[in-house]
RNA sequence: GCCUCUUUAGCUCAGCUGGUUAGAGCGCCGGACUGUUAAUCCGUAGGUCCUAGGUUCGAGUCCUAGAAGGGGCGCCA
């Protein structure tokens, strides 16, 4: 007999029908009843045992997360939490689970508990709804890109250059750090290298995207990135994965429209497709705010949030005017911020949580910023003196898209370049795109881990991805 | 990298100005009950109080150092 999945039960199924379910024990209540989940959905299925048919040492196997395999009757319940339950008639224990050896129990644990759980996690409410929702949102953005004409793109993860400009960078290399040859300068000779130079773990897949977006007209990458920076928040990974789709023919006004388009079509899609995943992680949020003050709480509610996003067009200003107003702000005013606000200075996380969480109460795009804050591929706006970039903040979670046009005049490239000591030599092929047959373009890259933690509401980065990297952990 | 907080039973925590045998809820185990929805009721077991020093007649509590973890900041996505 063929399994049938429990989402594909609740959905379909109909009375009176003989099916098999294989499951692990959610929770087993008076010896009866049996909440069976399988991962295919939110909800689990009562499964009802009538224990006077079955040996004890049977009825004591079925415990919390023990793996079962049941044959049984589909019946209309006589309970009021479900619609129909499964009558079992043959039960089989697939996989024991002691309950007093197992580190999960059916109850609150902490996320810092689980986290040091990670290979159990994924079977508690909270991680099996976020990773399905981080599943949903991996899908939709290669739905988004593939219906609107982008070519999925893979930049390569090891990279021969280190000029990306994106932060500090992972060696790679096949030497052992204490017999690794040296040349006659005494350092270490990368000629006899693996690749025959010096390599990295690539931070950006965007100079590369470029190439792409000159070819195919609109390209994406989605894939793994790496940053050895000592930055330890509750908003960054070692190891992410980044969105960066790249646009031929666009300017930065179409770089916002699409950043925006892109971040409401991912909402949207998991509101349509994952409400019952949402709705728990929206209850979950709102207990755990049960007993903390109003201030730290959530303005709204998970998924009124995110339908706050897709009913609203996103805030549109300069970098110049959000530095106006947050100067004429009441928190400046008073002296509450603790860093200057100046033009030429890079806005920080204070600042962009007044103006998305007090000003303007939704996501907010900043574009035109001063050019000394910014890489050097930036466009360079005809005041000569701010580049065509943009930053999307959210509310909670900050900067989750960095993008801009693209300098495409090879001359001013050139001369930032210098400016900004970056080695000609190493982007001989990015400056080649200027010489032959190069147009205005433009493209952004999207923090996919902060995009899950914005739709689940989950804190900490490390629980929207299953097996965290950051500084100083990489257990799993 | 900086600042700050935390570490007590399997889990979540309480433990006052240092004082005798370190507590609770949940979980586990045993029993009762059996149409439950975090089932209920009764009972048992379970603790190098993170580690190492120190102060003291006496340290879970105070001091110093270290470890692990959380939160905030900087850097960014």
């Amino acid at each position: 007999m063929k399994r049938t999945e429990v989402s594909t039960v609740l959905e379909e199924a109909k009375i009176g029908e003989e099916i098999l379910v294989k499951g692990w024990v959610k929770s087993f209540r008076a010896n009866r009843f049996i909440a069976l989940n399988d991962g295919s959905c939110f909800k689990t299925l009562q499964v009802v045992v009538d224990f006077e048919n079955y040996p004890e040492e049977l009825i004591k196997r079925i415990s919390f997360h023990s793996c079962v395999s049941i044959k049984g009757e589909l019946v209309a319940s006589q309970g009021s939490g479900q619609k129909v339950e499964l009558q079992a008639k043959e039960i089989e224990i697939l996989g024991d689970s002691d309950a007093g050896a197992y580190v999960l129990q059916p109850k609150k644990m902490t996320q810092e508990y689980l986290r040091e759980k990670a290979h159990f996690r994924m079977r508690t409410n909270t991680f099996s709804a976020v990773f399905r929702l981080r599943h949903a949102i991996a899908f939709a953005i290669n739905k988004y890109f593939n219906d609107h004409g982008y070519y999925y793109m893979h930049t390569p993860i090891i990279t021969g250059s280190d000029a990306e400009g994106a932060g500090e960078m992972f060696h790679v290399t096949t030497f052992k750090p204490d017999t690794a040859p040296k040349d006659e300068a005494g350092n270490v000779d990368y000629k006899q290298d693996f690749f025959g130079k010096e390599t990295n773990l690539t931070v950006s897949g965007q100079l590369q995207a470029e190439m792409g977006a000159l070819a195919l007209g609109k390209v994406y990458t989605f894939g793994p990135t790496f940053r050895a920076e000592n930055s330890n928040t509750s908003r960054h990974l070692a190891e992410f994965w980044m969105i960066e789709p790249e646009v031929a023919f666009c300017d930065i006004h179409g770089d916002m429209d699409l950043a925006e388009d892109f971040s409401k079509y991912l909402i949207k899609y998991c509101l349509d497709n994952y409400p019952d995943d949402l709705a728990f992680l929206e209850k979950r949020i709102l207990d755990s705010e049960k007993q903390m003050p109003k201030e730290q709480r959530r303005p709204l509610p998970l998924i009124e949030s995110l339908k706050f996003v897709i009913d609203n067009d996103f805030e549109r200003i300069t970098y110049s005017d959000a530095v106006n107003l947050l100067r004429n702000s009441k928190p400046y005013k008073k002296g509450r911020f603790e860093f200057e606000v100046e033009w030429g200075k890079d806005l920080q996380a204070e600042h962009e949580r007044w103006l998305v969480e007090k000003k303007f109460k939704k996501p907010v795009i900043v574009r035109d910023y001063p050019k000394g804050i910014k890489a050097f591929y930036m466009r360079q706006n005809d005041d000569d003196k701010t580049v065509a970039a943009m930053d999307v903040l959210f509310p909670g979670i900050g900067e989750v898209i960095g993008g801009s046009q693209r300098e495409e005049r090879h001359d001013k490239l050139l001369k930032r370049m210098e400016e900004m000591d970056i080695p000609e030599h190493e982007l001989w092929w990015y400056l080649e795109l200027r010489k032959f047959g190069g147009c205005p373009h433009a493209g952004f890259g999207m923090g996919f881990e902060r995009m899950v933690q914005f739709i689940t509401g989950m804190t900490n980065i490390r629980d929207v991805i299953p097996f965290p990297r950051a500084k100083g952990s990489a257990e799993f």
